[in-house]
DNA sequence: TATGAATGAGTGTTCATTCAT
DNA sequence: TATGAATGAACACTCATTCAT
C-alpha cells in the first residue's frame, strides 16, 4: 500500500493494529541514538535526493539500519519530514531569539554577517525540509504553520532592529529583506558547492546591512 | 507559445525500446488538437497537485484522453514537463523582449507593474514547472539551463534600466530585485487565491518602482 | 501501506489518486475474460489456502495474469472477497427462488435431494467466501446483509413448503433444519473429498426430508 | 484447565534456531501467573480479532508483557493456539464426561439446559480456537483431532442418553443434534451480544429436548 | 525472568510504460 | 491516430521472531 498510508497524528498509532512511533513512548539510550541517527540519515537524503525521490530504504541504509527499525520510530516517511520539520523550525525559533543588536556600526555589520551566516548554515542543513512544507507536501497544517511562524519571528526582529536603527521598516520592505534572505540562501544551497557558504554569507550579510541599515544615513 | 515546442533528440528517450513522441511527424490538425490538448492539461494538474505527485493518469483524463495516446506524443512524464519547461522559458524570454522604458515617472511606474504583474501570471501558470527545474528534476542540463537564460535577460534587461535612471544596478542589487520578484510571485502562487493577483502586482511592482528607481532622487 | 488499506465503496476509486476497479466501467469482451478469470483465480485459492492466508500473488499466478492487472479489477484483496460474496449470496438467492414443491412423495424426496445438492454445491464453490463473511472480514456491511437474506429466503421457502405439508415450520424447527443444512455442507466441503458430494447430498437430503416432511405422517 | 496444557514435543520449534518455550522447564510462581496471563490474554485476543488479524503485539499489551517474555512461554502464536486448542479439547471432554441423564421429564429438559448452556459458555470462550482448529490452520494434525475426538465424545453421550429413552439414535439423528448445537453456539456467539447467552441457551435446549428426547411420546 | 530494541523477509498496492486492436 | 488492457518493477509498510541487556 503505498501511496494509500496516510500520516499518524502524533501520540496516536499509526493504523488500527500496527506502528508505534517511538516519539510518544519514553527511550532509552540505545533507542535515543536510533532516532537520531535516522533523523540525521533523513535529512542527509532528503537533501541528496529530495523529499520525494528519496526512498525509506536510501534512509535506512544511510542510517545503518533496518526498514523495520524506521517504523518503530517514525509513522511514515511523511512523519519523519514532520520530525524533521519540528526540529528546522526551532532551530530559526532559536536564531529568531538571538538577533543582536544591528545598528550602522561595524559591529552591527558583524552581527548582520552572523545572522545571515546561520540562517544560511540552517537552511543548508533542511533545506528540502523547508521546500516540502512550503509546498504543502506536509499535510499537517499545524506543522507547517510552525515553519510560517519561525519566518515571522524573524522578520519582526529585524523589523524591531531596523526600527531602533531609524530606518524604514514598514512590511514592504521586511517582505523585501526576507525575500533577499531567503532566495539568497536558496541559490546558495542549490547551485553552489559547500565551500562558499561564508564567501555568499559575507555577500549578502554586507548587501543586507548597507541596503536596509545604512540607507537612510 | 506551444509552437515553440521542439520534439526531443532522439537517443533521449525514457527507455531504449519504447515511446515514439509524435512529436517529430508532421502533426495534422487533430494532432495538434491532442497535443495541445495534453500539454495544457499537464500545467493545469501539475499545478493541483504538484510534479511528482501527478499521475499520468490525472493528465490523460483531464485531457480526455488515454494512456497510449500520451505515449505518442510524449515519451514519458518527464519529456512533458521538458515541454512545458521550453513553453514557460520562452514567455519569459518574450516578457524579457518585451520590458519597456522604466523611469521614476508615473509612465516608469506603469510599465513596472505590467511588468510584474505579466511575470506573476506566468509564475502562477507554470509555478511546478519553474519549482521542478529549480529543483533538478528535470534531467536535462539543457533544459535548465534555458530557464536561467531567461531570468538572466529579465535581470540584465532590468539592469540596463536601472543604469538609464542613473541608479544603483550592480550585481548585487539586481539579485536583490530578481528575489523580491521571484519570492512575490512564489508567495503569491501558493499562498493567496487566484483573486489577489492583480492587487499584489500592484504592490510589489510599487515596492520594487520605489525602491530601485527612485530611491536616488 | 498494506494493512492500512480501506476498501472502496464501489464505484468509488480506492484511493484518491490511483486504483480504478473495472467493474464500474463498461468491459469488453477481453476485459470480461480476465475479470473472470481472476474472479474464478481468486475462489480457488481462497478454497485451497483460506481468504487470510490466500497471497493476491497466488491468485494472479493462478489467472495466469499480473499484479498490475489484478488491480485493474479490484480495488483490493478484499474487494475480490466482496465481489465473490455478492456472486454467492446471488447463487443462494437463486437457489430460493427455485424450490419447487417438497410433500412426502418420492416426487419431494427427489426435490429435496436437487435443493440439498445444489447448496453443497454451491458451498463447495463459495465455502471460503462465506466463511470470510461470517466471520466479519467483509468489512461491508451491506455485502454480508447479502448473505443473510440469501439464507433467510432459503429458509422462509422451506418454512413455506413445510407449512403446506402440514408439518410444524415454527422459528426453532426452522433453525435445526437450516443447521443441519450448514453444518452437513460445512463437513462435507471440510473434511470430505469432492468425490463424496453426492452421496453425501443423498444422506442429507433423507435425513431432512424423513425428519422434517414425513414426520407429521 | 490451564493446569492441561504440555510443553510442545522438541523438533515442533517454529524456527531451527530460534524459541525457547519456557513450558519443558519447571515454571515457579512468577512464571506460572505470566503463563497464565499470556493464556488469558490470547483467548481475549483472538476472541476480539480472530486468530489470522490479532497480533502478537495485542496479546503482549493486553498481557501487560513483552514480546521478549512472549517467546519465553509460546515457540510462535501458532503454539499459543495450540495450547489454546488442548484447554478448549479438554474442557469439551470435561462437559462430555459430565452430562448427566436426560430422558423427557422436566429433569431431564434441566440437565439439558445445563448441557447446553455449559456447550456455548465454552464455544463463547474459545470460539476462535474452535474455528481456527477447524480449518486446518492448526498445522499439528494431533490437536485438531482431539478437538474432534472431544466433539464425538460429546455425540456418543448424547446417542447413549436418546438410546435410554428409547428415542432415534442413528448417525444421522446424532449428527443433526450436533449441528443444532455447534451452529446455534456458533450464531450466538458470532452475532448476539454475551447478554443473551441464557436466553438462546433455553431455547436450544428446549427445541432439543422436544425434538430428540420426547418427539416418540 | 523480563524487556525494549532490532530485524528483514514478505505483503498489498501503485504507476510509468508498452502492447494489441 | 486512438484506446483499453496489460505489465512488473518498485515501493511503503507490517509483524513474527530474535537479540542484547
Amino acid at each position: 500500500m503505498q501511496g494509500a498510508y496516510k500520516p499518524a497524528k502524533p501520540g496516536r498509532r499509526a493504523t488500527a493494529t500496527g506502528g508505534a512511533p517511538a516519539q510518544g513512548r519514553e527511550l532509552r539510550a540505545q533507542g535515543k541514538r536510533t532516532l537520531a541517527k535516522l533523523l540525521s540519515a533523513g535529512l542527509r537524503v532528503f537533501a541528496e535526493r529530495g523529499y520525494h525521490v528519496a526512498r525509506v530504504d536510501d534512509i535506512v541504509r544511510a542510517a545503518r539500519t533496518s526498514h523495520g527499525t524506521f517504523y518503530l520510530y517514525f509513522a511514515s516517511k511523511e512523519d519523519l519530514l514532520r520530525a524533521l520539520a519540528i526540529e528546522c523550525a526551532a532551530e530559526y525559533e532559536a536564531l529568531a531569539g538571538d538577533i543582536g543588536e544591528i545598528d550602522s556600526s561595524p559591529e552591527g555589520a558583524a552581527e548582520a554577517e552572523r545572522v545571515v551566516s546561520r540562517f544560511f548554515a540552517i537552511y543548508r542543513q533542511y533545506g528540502p525540509v523547508i521546500r516540502a512544507w512550503m509546498e504543502d507536501q506536509v499535510t499537517e497544517r499545524e506543522v507547517s504553520r510552525l515553519g510560517v511562524e519561525a519566518f515571522t519571528h524573524i522578520a519582526t526582529t529585524f523589523a524591531s532592529r531596523l526600527r531602533r536603527v531609524g530606518a524604514p521598516h514598514d512590511d514592504a520592505t521586511i517582505g523585501v529583506l526576507m525575500a533577499l534572505l531567503e532566495r539568497s540562501a536558496y541559490y546558495q544551497v542549490s547551485r553552489a558547492s559547500n565551500a562558499g557558504d561564508a564567501d555568499a554569507a559575507v555577500t549578502v550579510a554586507r548587501t543586507l546591512h548597507r541596503g536596509f541599515f545604512t540607507a537612510a544615513a
